[in-house]
DNA sequence: GACAGAGTTGACCGATCAGTCAACAAAGTT
DNA sequence: AACTTTGTTGACTGATCGGTCAACTCTGTC
């Protein structure tokens, strides 16, 4: 058999990541007390005590997994420019979190567990960098509403909204697929859905004439 | 102390529906896999052998506690008028559903948390009274498309969309509150968030002219 | 007031959990 | 080749879990 030579501490940084995607998928299915180091262990082929030696506990080892799925939802929240065109912010933005929630769903999965669960490990992610990100966009929305180029709503109920409908895709993906004859979204209906979704939002802040 | 005389078999009803009630308030806060026989003994102030008499398992005590929540979604699931005017019935049928997830957040949790990990043990549900239920109203919103009286969109994603946002302020209450100040929303808030949901809806079905 | 059935309860059990540890193997350094 | 550092692993531990059980009390009936 080919042997792949790991060099140095690469083996930390390969583990890591590995043990990092097992645990991802096992907390998505199973949450956090569903989930053991024992299931975590298995389905990335490594011994139980070997995930020890690279996360200390259960707790840090799921923190991680928090952090890499902000990550990414931060940096989908950089497409919500707050430029002068909110037509195109918002489509931006709200396809990329569908994209999001159609690639990493088990991330979302996570996130909403916590959530629902009053956020006991991660608390701190919405009182910072979620609470900043979220004023300075209540800000634009509000400067568009003064500009006249969307209609005046309530900037929080909007961002809910986004988010609502699009982790939805995710987090509620079993009951989707079980809804559309046990098969998953196909892309024709991921297109339309994100379509969908965009084309309501922007129906109702799009200025009357 | 005044005492309060339990007659005859009233007994069992009485218990019954005080350990539904935090066994309820504690899946909603723990998922089930992190919540205890234990702690829903202590939340309803029994001891843990009791609860075992009344429900066999902890899966059991689940289950009902499901189909309570099943029951309280269905019924507001009738204000989805099929009738012939969408503004009333979709009126009617949203503002049930931003009600329920006033008053009944526990339930919406405990629904989401078991969605989000694959509905282990309420997927016949799914597959029969809420696909029923489902196609029911698709079918009616697809009659309204062809007399016009909303436009051509795919009823399936718009079902989701109000779903999904309607459900958000139950299951992600904490966040939502977190982002309030850390305070729950006011009455005046719930109507202005309920009534944003509305608007933007039925801004994206009504019939352009 | 005697009996039966319903309801109550502390003590207990086997299984499973997160985490530890000591012995070992491999890789890197000199 | 000697030695250190890093990585690997099976066996173990104390705690907690869902569930059982036998002894008990209370309630209703005759």
């Amino acid at each position: 058999m080919p042997e792949i030579r790991l060099k140095k501490t690469e083996i930390r940084a390969e583990n890591e990541s590995r043990i990092l995607k097992s645990a991802e998928r096992i907390f998505a299915r199973h949450g956090f007390r569903g989930s053991s180091m024992r299931m975590i262990a298995d389905d990335a082929s490594i011994p139980k005590a070997n995930i020890h030696y690279y996360f200390s506990s259960k707790e840090k080892l799921y923190r991680r997994v928090v952090e890499r799925i902000f990550t990414v939802w931060l940096e989908a929240a950089a497409s919500f420019e707050t430029s002068n065109d909110p037509h195109a912010a918002l489509h931006s933005y709200i396809s990329e979190k569908m994209e999001i929630s159609r690639l990493y769903p088990d991330g979302s999965k996570v996130w909403a567990n916590e959530v629902i669960h009053g956020a006991p490990i991660i608390h701190d992610f919405l009182t910072s960098a979620l609470e900043d990100w979220t004023n300075s966009r209540i800000v634009a929305m509000r400067r568009w509403i003064e500009e006249g180029k969307i209609r005046d709503v309530e900037p929080r109920w909007i961002l809910y909204m986004i988010w609502a409908t699009t982790q939805h895709y995710a987090d509620f993906a079993h009951q989707i697929e079980t809804l559309n004859d046990d098969k998953a979204l196909s892309i024709n209906q991921w297109q339309q859905a994100r379509d969908t979704v965009f084309d309501i939002i922007w129906a109702g802040l799009e200025p009357k004439d």
